[in-house]
This record gives structure tokens, C-alpha cells and sequence, in this order.
RNA sequence: GCCGGCGUAGCUCAGUUGGCAGAGCAGCGGACUUUUAAUCCGAAGCGCCUGGGUUCGAGUCCCAGCGCCGGCACCA
């Protein structure tokens, strides 16, 4: 067990070996005068520019060129006159030479003597030694920090999921590829954030704590505030109080944050993820779909994703209907009623959930039979009205609305309409949901007053779109998992 | 919530039909001035997830619990 409270490392209390002899080297520095935890270590440059300076440079080739760096160090190589040690920071790893005839036996002996694991501060002079490793010949170094836990094994890192989860900066310090990932993953954030305030987006913060929540079908957390005795919910979407911004005339805002969600845990689902929202005045979900995808190009090719998704060619596009009767034949616009729709995927020869309703089996369809054959980016086109109270209806399609979900890698990504603008078709929308509620659907949409108000004042057409940052994520970074591409996971206690 | 798999040293992993709990790395002592999973010599380190049970004897078999993983359910 990683952490079950008897380990006694964490107690203090009768350590191991490999942890006593940390805290008898820390004692033998302090006694020696030298401090284990200094304040700073100024004018280091990070490895990769280090590297980067010397690119060039011949086998067996050294310089008078000195370089400052600081990070963790990973490897010792020799004990004797002469010893190599490998030194990590952010942006990559660099080989250090120790000399006994530069340094002197003394501090010799007290370079050798850091552990593993241990933060340096290392002046240097670059060389290229005989093997081609770009290297720093120490003329000075400094303790900056004490590891007084040994690191994972430096060959075969950290693999254990439950340590790697609950204690994520193990897996970072001994994983690159996990620093990797999050890398990754925030260059890709950052690209989407450049992207829309180039396109004159302003990105907004809107409440966590609702008094009521709405803008997605799901199950909420509630907490209480206590001053004002009474419970809140943690929101489960941005949409409406986005679009209030829209009324206020804002006309093109975005938000970037976290949702979160009272359902189980699954590779595709935490708890608590990351949503990015944005909404365009005077767009429909037609430019929404362009848009996505030109913000998609500009993405992937700015964290240079080299994946198996193409994204550069325009995407696959076919309506919901027609995905469904294509690979199951069964026609849900010709089937309407909910006991109808059963019979054709019965004659389907489709599993039936006895206790599903139209909307519920319209959904059993995508995610069983369509969802996972769309690898390659694809967009499916215009969903019934039943499903999505906050979408506008289609303007040629009877029991339609104009809405579309982008699906890859057999996921659901993106979901995005031309939005509901008109008040009494809005107050209509979330009567039928009331309806659902009081037959039992726990996630049937509450009736918000405010937003009907707020559309009074007048919303311009506008569309908008929402999309799992973390999903992406996994996409992009080739994660199967999203705890993968989420620092800390929910996890039990 | 249900079903299945897994849980052994700081890390990565062996452990036979039930018979004294192991290796590599890391750590400790020593040798070594161009190594990069450094090498060599030496001496250490494991309440085997927790609690019961069967047995002369349990890491191993049985039961219960906890955690992780996978699937189902729920869904996003």
C-alpha cells in the first residue's frame, strides 16, 4: 500500500536504512556548517539552452564556455577520481563530469556524497566528451534542497498506478513522459486561449457556486454556504450565465474552467473535469463547425501533434439520423414514440433497455453503435428537439434543433448549437423538462428564471459550442485513460 | 452498485505440489580519472495490503474487508 499510514518513513518513527541515512547525511551537513535548504540560486539557464549553445560542438571537444544550472539529480556514474552525474531540470537532462584535480578532494568527496534525488545548483564548463554527451565540467556546485526520500529506480522509473496517481510528483520526477503529457497539455490550452483572443474572444469567469444549476443533463455536487443558510450547487456547465454575457451585448466571451459532475468514475470520466465554452453573436452552429475545426488546425499544429487523427482536411460531417440508420438501420425520425423506436431496434435486432425512454434509446444508439466507429474527426448534425432544451430548432427539419456533436477517437468531444434565443420557446423547453423531472429524471433541466429573464432583454442568434479540455487531451497526448491527463484523479480514501 | 484480475524490500519484479522469504536498482563499507541501466569486492535491508480461518506448518489454500486496475451499470 502506498500510503496506509504505517509507513514508517512518514511516521518518523524506527525508518529503514535508505531513509535514515538521508536524515544522517542531512545531520552531518548542518554539523559541517554547510545549510541543506538555501534561499535561491540566481542566474541559472535551463539545460535545453545549455544544449542548444552547443549544438555544434566536436566528440572530445571542450570550451572555457560557463554555464549555470540547477535541478534533481538522477544518476552517478564512477566513485573515483573522476565521476559523472546526471542532472535534471524542466527542460530536459545534462551530464555533469565531477574532477577530483578541479574540485579537490574535499569537495569531491562532498559531491559524491549527495544523493540521489537531491536539488544542485552546478557551475560549469561545457565539453562534448569522447561518447558525444554534451557535459559540464563542474568547477562549483551547491546543495540546494535535501531529498530525504529516495526517488523511484532510475532505469525503470515509477509504475505503480496507485502511487503514480496519489503521488503524482513521484511519477513526475521519475516519468518524463508524464512531465511530457502535462506539457502538452497546457501548451494546448494556452493555443486554444490564443486562438480565440485572436479572433477577438474575451475570456470570462462565471459562478462555480450556482444557486441553481443547469446548461447540461447531469447530476450535481450541492454544498451549503453557511452565512447565507442555504445549499448551492457546483456547476455542472457555464452556458447560461455565458449567454447573459451575450445579452449584455459582451457578444463573444469564453471560459475556461472546471465542471463538476456527481457521477461515477470511468476512463472517460472524473469527477471534476476541464470545459472550455465559447459563444459567437450573429453565428450559427454552421460557422460553430468551421470554427471548431479551424481552431483545431491551428491546436495541433502548434503543439505539433503527430497522432493518427487528421485534422488537417475538412472533417467527416453526416446528420445523427443518418449515422444511426446507416449502421443500424433503424430510423428514429420515422419512430417517434418511444414504444415504436423500441420495436424497430428490436426488429434490428437490437438490446432493448426496458426502462429507457425515447431520448434515453436515442442515446443508446450514438453511444452503443455510432460513437465508437468515429475515430477520424467527425461531426454529427442536428439531434431532436426532446434532448436539447437550450438549442434552437432547425430552421427546415420538423422535431429537429440545430446542434452537433463532434466525436473522435470513439468519443464524444464537443457539443455546439445555434442557441435558443426566443424567451417563450425557452420557458416551453424547460416546462417539457419539468415534465421529465417529476417523472423521475433526476437530470432533466431546472427552470431557470433568471436566463428567461436575461432573454427578454434580447440575445443575438448566436452559437456557441463546449468541449472537454481533458478529453482533448487525451486525444492529442495518446492517453487512454483521462486520469492520464489529469494531475490528480479522483480517487477513494 | 455488480463481476473479474492484482496487492511481496525505498523502486522494478521473482517466489515451484503449502516446508527457513529472493534478485536487480537504490542505500551502506571499499576499489576505480571518459562513464551514460558504469563495473568489481563486501556487508545489510521484506510485520509478504488488513483481519479471521484450515493446517504440524500459509506469501501460497478458504472467508471477510480495504485499495488499485479492467469490464458492466449509470452517464458526460
Amino acid at each position: 500500500m502506498a500510503d496506509d499510514g504505517r509507513d514508517p518513513a512518514r511516521q518518523g518513527e524506527d525508518p529503514p536504512d535508505v531513509f535514515a541515512a538521508r536524515r544522517q547525511k542531512l545531520a552531518a551537513l548542518r554539523e559541517a556548517g554547510v545549510e541543506p535548504f538555501p534561499y535561491g540560486f540566481g542566474g541559472v539557464e535551463p539545460i535545453d539552452m545549455v544544449r542548444a549553445a552547443h549544438a555544434n560542438l566536436e566528440v572530445g571537444e571542450e570550451t572555457d564556455c560557463a554555464h549555470r544550472v540547477a535541478g534533481r539529480l538522477a544518476a552517478r556514474r564512477g566513485q573515483g577520481g573522476m565521476a559523472f552525474l546526471d542532472l535534471v531540470d524542466r527542460s530536459g537532462s545534462l551530464q555533469l563530469q565531477a574532477r577530483v584535480d578541479e574540485l579537490g578532494a574535499e569537495r569531491m568527496r562532498l559531491l559524491l556524497e549527495l544523493d540521489l534525488g537531491d536539488l544542485v545548483g552546478v557551475d560549469g564548463l561545457a565539453l562534448r566528451s569522447r561518447r558525444g554527451e554534451l557535459t559540464l565540467r563542474v568547477t562549483d556546485f551547491e546543495l540546494l534542497a535535501k531529498s530525504l526520500r529516495p526517488p523511484p529506480d532510475k532505469h525503470h522509473g515509477l509504475t505503480d498506478t496507485e502511487t503514480r496517481l496519489r503521488h503524482r510528483e513521484a511519477d513526475l520526477l521519475a516519468n518524463e513522459h508524464t512531465r511530457a503529457v502535462f506539457i502538452t497539455r497546457a501548451r494546448m490550452v494556452s493555443a486554444i486561449r490564443r486562438y480565440l483572443d485572436a479572433e477577438g474572444f474575451i475570456e470570462v469567469e462565471t459562478p462555480i457556486l450556482q444557486p441553481l444549476y443547469g446548461g447540461a443533463a447531469a447530476r450535481p455536487f450541492i454544498t451549503h454556504h453557511n452565512a447565507l443558510d442555504r445549499d448551492l450547487y457546483l456547476r455542472i456547465a457555464p452556458e447560461l450565465y455565458l449567454k447573459r454575457l451575450l445579452v449584455g451585448g459582451l457578444e463573444r466571451v469564453y471560459e475556461i474552467g472546471r465542471l463538476f459532475r456527481n457521477e461515477g468514475l470511468s476512463p472517460k470520466h472524473n469527477p471534476e473535469f476541464t470545459s472550455i465554452e465559447y459563444y459567437e453573436a450573429y453565428a450559427d452552429y454552421l460557422d460553430v463547425a468551421d470554427r471548431l475545426e479551424a481552431l483545431m488546425r491551428q491546436v495541433t499544429a502548434e503543439i505539433g501533434y503527430e497522432g493518427p487523427l487528421d485534422f488537417q482536411r475538412p472533417w467527416h460531417r453526416e446528420t445523427l439520423a443518418g449515422a444511426i440508420r446507416q449502421r443500424t438501420g433503424v430510423d428514429i425520425g420515422a419512430n417517434r414514440e418511444r414504444d415504436e423506436l423500441a420495436r424497430a431496434m428490436r426488429a434490428a435486432g437490437l438490446q432493448v433497455p426496458e426502462t429507457d425512454s425515447w431520448p434515453q434509446l436515442v442515446d443508446e444508439l450514438v453511444s452503443k453503435h455510432v460513437e465508437p466507429t468515429l475515430i477520424q474527426p467527425t461531426l454529427l448534425f442536428d439531434y431532436p428537439i426532446e434532448i436539447s432544451p437550450l438549442a434552437k430548432r432547425h430552421r427546415s427539419e420538423e422535431g429537429l434543433v440545430e446542434r452537433f456533436e463532434a466525436f473522435m477517437a470513439g468519443m464524444e468531444i464537443a457539443n455546439a448549437f445555434s442557441e435558443l434565443n426566443d424567451p417563450d420557446d425557452q420557458r416551453q423547453r424547460f416546462e417539457q423538462q419539468r415534465v421529465l423531472a417529476a417523472g423521475g429524471d433526476e437530470e432533466a433541466q431546472p427552470y431557470d428564471e433568471a436566463y428567461i429573464e436575461a432573454l427578454e432583454y434580447g440575445m443575438p442568434p448566436a452559437g456557441g459550442i463546449g468541449f472537454g479540455i481533458d478529453r482533448l487531451a487525451m486525444i492529442l497526448t495518446g492517453q487512454r485513460t483521462i486520469r492520464e491527463v489529469v494531475l490528480f484523479p479522483a480517487m477513494r480514501d
